[in-house]
DNA sequence: TAGTGGTCTAGACCACACA
DNA sequence: GTGTGGTCTAGACCACTAA
């Protein structure tokens, strides 16, 4: 068999809807099987066809749907699961990786005290409201020059210390109402929870900062204190800039940790 | 055939010397079988029987040598240049990935210039000489307390600005006579050429701090200056530390760059 | 044209979780 | 026990590189 063609000859389906890859006929695909089977993965996912909280189907059955091996099927779950969209437990199942607290510490958030274990920050909003997007925020979630742009200002603490103010950034045309109700310390589960968003990955820009008057006010330090700021653009399982995100970090006592491999 | 076992029945092997899994009559070795062929591999990496300049036996003569199947080499290969250990070239063959610009600017140099592409960072010696370990060298290197080690001092450049002043520490027992030749300004590179030390992967911890007089004086700018504090350990493919290095980093015009997958 | 890695398939058996 | 993912094998054909 050619690559890149699928077989028209029908296997014994089961009930649910086929979900056959389809070859355009015109157009040249010839992107390998499995990283077909990928997309269609990842976009049931995005839609919320599953949910983190019960097994996909197994390898044969989506081998079946789709109408390729249950290898190509493996060598597509797999590459999923390397990059953190699902998790694999032997012996259960297939799950949707989840935004919860394990996950974030583990993939999202690189500080970590001197001394200790991760731990999960805790949230006191300072500030909730709609402004026009920063030129930097519509450039980073091409957005137009001025769209609406929910902002949400933050202080996180560390081990009780205050450590870290965030201003956080979201088009105000895909998150309607999320500040009508009370904002939670886990903000990308609330994304994929209420707005049908799920963060894939993110990009973060970090440099060295003197604390504004008002930072420092906020962290209760002095101002001048050098601190690290985290500038992040967080994407979309689509691959589109979702939110916009600054962290200003005091670094006494923590750090961030890079791992390169 | 079970897991973790391998046949004794020899296959028409190659003229090169056999090369077989062991497996350990007494102690059980339980770990999948392309796990032990990946350690294999990497042995062959780390004592230098393959170079960069060369391509490697290809999937069959290893499996042939090893007395496995090529789908199991394949799987080890495969999670190798996964690692950043080995380069695969379809149709040419596979090879040991070199410390070339190219790839420490992919892998271990995350600082950019804010606008433009990543460039290679020019350096210029300030100091060499050897010192008993600091603390935090000797702990970070698991040297006993006050072991010799190399300090070198360097100034580094992007785009022609100074940007950054580094402080490298190595322990002199495995890098001998270092000091005797000019220092290159990839050092990655020599080490693997000079002393058969491969680094393979890296942890730095960042933070924020106040320039020193001193690092001020060799930036060319003002002590207090907020800047970045990059303390990296890099480690041998063995899993031993081999490298301490501490970069002061100015980050008016440059950041450093973290993907989070 | 020969040799390499890349993809795809089919089938076997093992290890683990859960009822 | 049953069902899941994990490992291993064997063989086919394709795509790319270099001589």
């Amino acid at each position: 068999m050619a690559r890149a063609t699928l077989k028209s000859a029908s296997k014994t389906s089961s009930a649910s809807p086929p979900a056959r890859l389809e070859q355009g006929a015109a157009t040249a695909d010839f992107r390998p099987l499995y990283r077909q089977v990928k997309d269609m993965l990842v976009a049931r996912i995005a839609d919320g066809t599953w949910t983190p909280d019960k097994a996909i189907p197994n390898e044969f059955e989506l081998a079946a749907d789709i109408g390729v091996s249950q290898g190509t099927v493996r060598k597509a779950l797999d590459e999923l699961a390397n990059e953190n969209l699902l998790v694999r437990y032997q012996g259960r199942g297939t799950f949707v990786a989840s935004h919860d607290e394990a996950r974030i510490l583990f993939q999202f958030f690189k500080l970590a005290p001197d001394s200790g274990d991760k731990i999960f920050p805790e949230s006191t909003i300072l500030q909730v409201g709609q402004i026009a997007a920063p030129r930097a925020t519509a450039q980073a979630l091409a957005l137009e020059p001025s769209a609406a742009v929910i902002r949400i200002r933050r202080l996180r603490s560390l081990a009780g210390r205050p450590a870290i103010v965030e201003t956080i950034l979201l088009p105000a045309a895909r998150f309607a109402g999320l500040t009508d109700a009370p904002i939670p310390n886990n903000l990308y589960q609330l994304y994929a929870a209420k707005f049908g968003v799920r963060i894939g990955r993110a990009q973060e820009r970090l440099k060295a900062v003197a604390l504004t008057a008002r930072d420092a006010r906020d962290l209760g330090t002095a101002a001048q204190t050098p601190a690290l700021m985290i500038d992040r653009i967080a994407y979309g399982l689509d691959g589109r800039a979702i939110e916009h995100r600054i962290s200003i970090c005091l670094t006494q006592d923590i750090h961030y940790l890079s791992d390169l491999k």
